[in-house]
Formats: structure tokens, C-alpha cells, sequence
DNA sequence: AGTGCGGCCTGTCCGC
DNA sequence: TGCGGACAGGCCGCAC
């Protein structure tokens, strides 16, 4: 399922086939995504050139000189890079036709994805107005993460994933940096120590900078632009592992539901 | 303001 | 073997 890493993995393997060419065609097969696709979006986007395939949080931001696409992939989305004749299969809904010969193919069987349009500056559109920072920028800083946390009484987990919080961060990567920290998933927010968050923030600048290395984690049926699977689903430590030895002390792994999500947690090593 | 939950959607799994 | 129902899961938007 498309974490950070895994759409910073797509961004980077589409990215040498996009920029500087020209767009032929929007082919909207399915057009009721998470939102509707504007009915306009073929129209505005035709012709215009491709400038650049940026990331905000876990949206993919194809910049062209009519606007930029804004692009979600769900939980099962999946952008690659295709002949533009390749037939396309089931839950194939959008292909980006390009002057290449190529085609940038979207797949969703949940269509639990989006694609919108700005013509403005992205980062005023509502959906990424109110992000917080990126986990990987010089701006995320862990006495920030730790302020914000005064008074909170939401689980710490809750928090590193409210997107106004810390920016993409998902439930495999919440569950493996809090691991990583030694940080119970349940306590308050509010009650982790200043030094505890330091080491929170750090882990989760690790475990996403780990997983874009290594192309991100396969669960399922995640490929990447070419069609590859991420390896980072062999240095989980919890995710999925529900009573499973740790692999740091042989202790069952627990899982329990938290705000409707699996977390998973090693109470030996996490407090 | 902070918190928690409903809903979108469909492949997979489980029990009968 | 077939079928129905529960479940997962990102994340917006709403209710409290």
C-alpha cells in the first residue's frame, strides 16, 4: 500500500518519462475516484507540456503549463509507465498519453484514489493547504513535534499521524518508528518526554529514508513505476507480525485496533 | 481546538 | 463448492 516512501519510489521512476514532454491525451476510463475527475480535465490538460513530478505528503503533483495534476493513490493505486497501445486490464482507470509513445497508466481496484487539477500554485489547494511539514525536510524538528504535543491527550500514534501533525507519515510507518523509539503506541501524546520525541522524530526520518532506499514495502500488490516490488517489508519489526516473535527480544509481537487502524507494537520494547 | 468516527470501495478471508 | 458478511485501510469532513 502506498506509503511516503512508496509514492516518493513512483515520483522518482516516473519522472525521467514525463518531464518535457508533451501531453497528447487524458484517457478517463472510470471517472468516480475518491472525487469525481473533473469532467474538464482532458480538455485544460491537453497539449500542454510536462515541467515537473513533485510530492507533497503522500500526493503526487504533475506540474504542467496548464496547471498541475494532483494525484492520490489510494491504498492500492499504482502509476506505471506503459506503451501507450498496451491494452489496458481491469481497475485500469486513467492513462496520461503521452508524445512519446508512452502512456502513465493509473490503476485503483479501491479507487480510494484522486485526481484533481489546480491551475494555481498547489500548495494553496485545500487538500494540501493545511499539511504539515515534510518528515524528510530540514523543517521538521522534534522540539516542534513536542510543543505541539502539550496537552494532548490522543495517542502518540494518532498523532505522528494527524497530516497536520507530521506530513505522509501512514500506519506501517507509524507503527515501525514507534518500535524504533521504544515508544508505547497507546500513551498520550502529551506524555512522551522531550527526549523521547527526539528519538520519535529521528526514527521516523529513518524509517522512511530506509524505505525510499530500498524502494519502499511491498505488502500485497505495490509495484513501482516499472512494475518492481520494494524490499522494505523484510525490515519490518512489527508491521503484520501479530504474535510473531520480536525481532529484537523473541517476544510476541501485540496487535490492537486504534482509531479504527491495526497497530502493532512489542510491549518488551516498547514503554 | 482537539478528538473520534462515518463513509468511500472492493479483494480477500472466514464460516456456514 | 458457493455464498454472504466482516474486514481492511487513507484520510476528508463532520459532530461533539
Amino acid at each position: 500500500m502506498p506509503e511516503l516512501p512508496e509514492v516518493e519510489t513512483t515520483r522518482r521512476g516516473i519522472e525521467p518519462w514525463l518531464v518535457g514532454r508533451r501531453v497528447e491525451r487524458l484517457l478517463v476510463r472510470e471517472w468516480r475516484l475518491r472525487w469525481r475527475v473533473p469532467r474538464s480535465l482532458p480538455a485544460r490538460i491537453r497539449g500542454s507540456t510536462i515541467r515537473a513530478v513533485g510530492r507533497r505528503a503522500k500526493y503526487l503533483l504533475i506540474a504542467t503549463d496548464a496547471g498541475t495534476l494532483i494525484w492520490h493513490l489510494g491504498m492500492y493505486g499504482s502509476l506505471r509507465i506503459m506503451d501507450g497501445d498496451s491494452p489496458p486490464l481491469a481497475h485500469d482507470h486513467v492513462d496520461l498519453m503521452l508524445d512519446s509513445g508512452r502512456c502513465l497508466r493509473f490503476n485503483d481496484p479501491r479507487r480510494f484514489g484522486c485526481l484533481l487539477f489546480t491551475a494555481g500554485p498547489p500548495e494553496k489547494h485545500a487538500l494540501l493547504s493545511r499539511l504539515a511539514v515534510e518528515p524528510l525536510s530540514e523543517e521538521f524538528r522534534a522540539d516542534d513535534l513536542w510543543r505541539r504535543a502539550r496537552g494532548r491527550r490522543a495517542s502518540i500514534k494518532a498523532f505522528i499521524m494527524d497530516s497536520r501533525i507530521v506530513a505522509g507519515v501512514g500506519n506501517i510507518y507509524a507503527s515501525e518508528a514507534l518500535f524504533r523509539s521504544g515508544i508505547r503506541p497507546g500513551l498520550a501524546a502529551g506524555r512522551v518526554s522531550r527526549v523521547r520525541m527526539a528519538a520519535l522524530a529521528a526514527s521516523i526520518r529513518a524509517v522512511l529514508g530506509e524505505a525510499i532506499g530500498v524502494g519502499g514495502t511491498t505488502l500485497r500488490d505495490y509495484v513501482d513505476a516499472s512494475g518492481m516490488p520494494g524490499y522494505f517489508g523484510q525490515k519490518l519489526f512489527v508491521y503484520e507480525r501479530a504474535g510473531r516473535p520480536c525481532r529484537k527480544c523473541r517476544t510476541p509481537i501485540r496487535q490492537f485496533t486504534q482509531g479504527q487502524r491495526s497497530t502493532y507494537w512489542c510491549p518488551h520494547c516498547q514503554r
